[in-house]
DNA sequence: GCCAACGTTGGC
DNA sequence: GCCAACGTTGGC
């Protein structure tokens, strides 16, 4: 069964926009431990919401993995992982970060819980009230 | 192996 | 731009 993740990224660096533009992108740099435990948890056809940190605090869209358990090809150690996604739905409404912290089911999912994870897993239940505070059905 | 100092991330 | 939270480094 397929699981549910969330990509941060720095809009100034990686946007949606960026993500759409391209196609296809491949998440790498990532250099905490934590999130590579994820990324190297994640399969083909998982889903994960796209986050804008720093600039607009929310979530803007949804992409797919396409690839999974790749080496990141930034680091020259091989140590650390990487995946590739392709851009699926761009939300109808972005969900913030406020609106987040303001919805109890939300209060222990690891965006809240440690803030500076880049990759984080969101469980399916997370995933639908996410949903639908984002209008998609 | 502990912990203080330092660097980085990210919300405000 | 500030600072809190967290990770990493390095002296002991």
């Amino acid at each position: 069964m397929a699981r549910y993740w969330l990509l941060k990224s720095e809009p100034f660096k990686y946007s949606w926009d960026d993500l759409n533009a391209e196609g296809e992108g491949t998440w790498d740099g990532v250099r905490n431990h934590r999130a590579k435990n994820n990324l190297q948890a994640m399969e083909v056809g998982d889903q994960a919401f796209f986050y804008h940190s720093r600039e607009g605090l929310e979530i803007v869209g949804i992409c797919e993995v396409s690839e999974a358990g790749l080496t990141d090809p930034t680091d020259e150690t091989g140590k650390w992982a990487a995946v590739k996604v392709v851009p699926k739905t761009k939300l109808p409404n972005p969900v913030t970060l406020k609106q987040i912290k303001a919805e109890p089911a939300l209060e222990d999912c690891e965006l809240v819980r440690q803030s500076r994870l880049s990759v984080a897993e969101i469980k399916p239940e997370e995933w639908s009230v996410i949903m639908s505070l984002a209008g998609v059905n």
